[in-house]
DNA sequence: GAGGAGATCGTCT
DNA sequence: GACGATCTCCTCT
């Protein structure tokens, strides 16, 4: 792979990204999922910025889905699946990492997307020190992959943990300082594939990622 | 580049 | 007490 690296770096989407509305995420799981394909996803620590680009999504179904943390009911854990969507889903996983999830469809429906991996786009030198690696003034794709491919890496790379954001708001970034905007980017081409990770419902094409796009977690499609 | 095993702890049974 | 929507390191090719 030779893409050229820097113009990741340079562009910059942010000024024109608008918020997603909760409507956005008001709606099955499944086309949200999809949809999130391309959008943004930022947070503000201060004064700086640190966002990246939604290339890989997954879908959980809610209740039904035998695979969703939400399949036997409502816990403490996992209650903000079954409030109103928009909010933003954050457990703890393998005593090692977080993952970031948003939740879906109306009040008392437990739907909900994880975010798999980002395709960096600002703040990469504060990715790279959230995630305790060396980035180099000009650096190859293999380093930049490794800030944010996979669920766990992303939420690290963005300083996402449940004490500090389970349950936040991700459609108001006036009182959020983690949230999603449309930047007007939309991919060319989708794949989808069954989930990554899970036993259960192991064989639903529920995985949603940017064809091509170097990016995303998981073997090379 | 691919495959396997260990780390590590919150959550639920 | 067992398990898990993962990552990293190590070995082998």
């Amino acid at each position: 792979m030779h893409k050229d690296t820097s113009k990741i770096t340079a562009e910059s989407p942010l000024p024109r990204a608008k918020p997603l509305l909760r409507r956005f995420f008001d709606r099955d799981p499944r086309h949200v999922a999809q949809e999130l394909l391309g959008k943004l996803l930022i947070r503000r620590e201060g004064s700086v910025i640190i966002a990246g680009r939604v290339v890989e999504t997954e879908a959980y179904m809610g209740v039904t889905d035998a695979a969703a943390h939400s399949a036997a009911g409502v816990t403490a854990r996992n209650a903000v699946l079954f409030g109103p969507p928009g909010y933003a889903y954050v457990y703890f996983i393998y005593g090692n990492h977080f993952c970031l999830n948003v939740s879906c469809m109306p009040e008392g429906d437990a739907g909900c997307v994880l975010f798999r991996a980002l395709e960096p786009v600002t703040g990469l030198q504060e990715m790279a020190n959230n995630r305790g690696l060396e980035l180099p003034e000009e650096p190859r794709l293999a380093q930049l992959k490794a800030l944010t491919s996979g669920p766990g890496r992303m939420a690290e790379a963005l300083e996402i943990t449940r004490l500090r954001d389970n349950g936040k708001d991700l459609t108001n970034p006036k009182k959020s300082d983690l949230w999603l905007a449309d930047s007007g980017w939309r991919p060319s081409r989708i794949a989808i594939t069954p989930r990554i990770g899970i036993t259960k419902a192991a064989e639903e094409p529920l995985r949603f990622l940017i064809a091509g796009n170097p990016f995303t977690s998981g073997k090379k499609l």
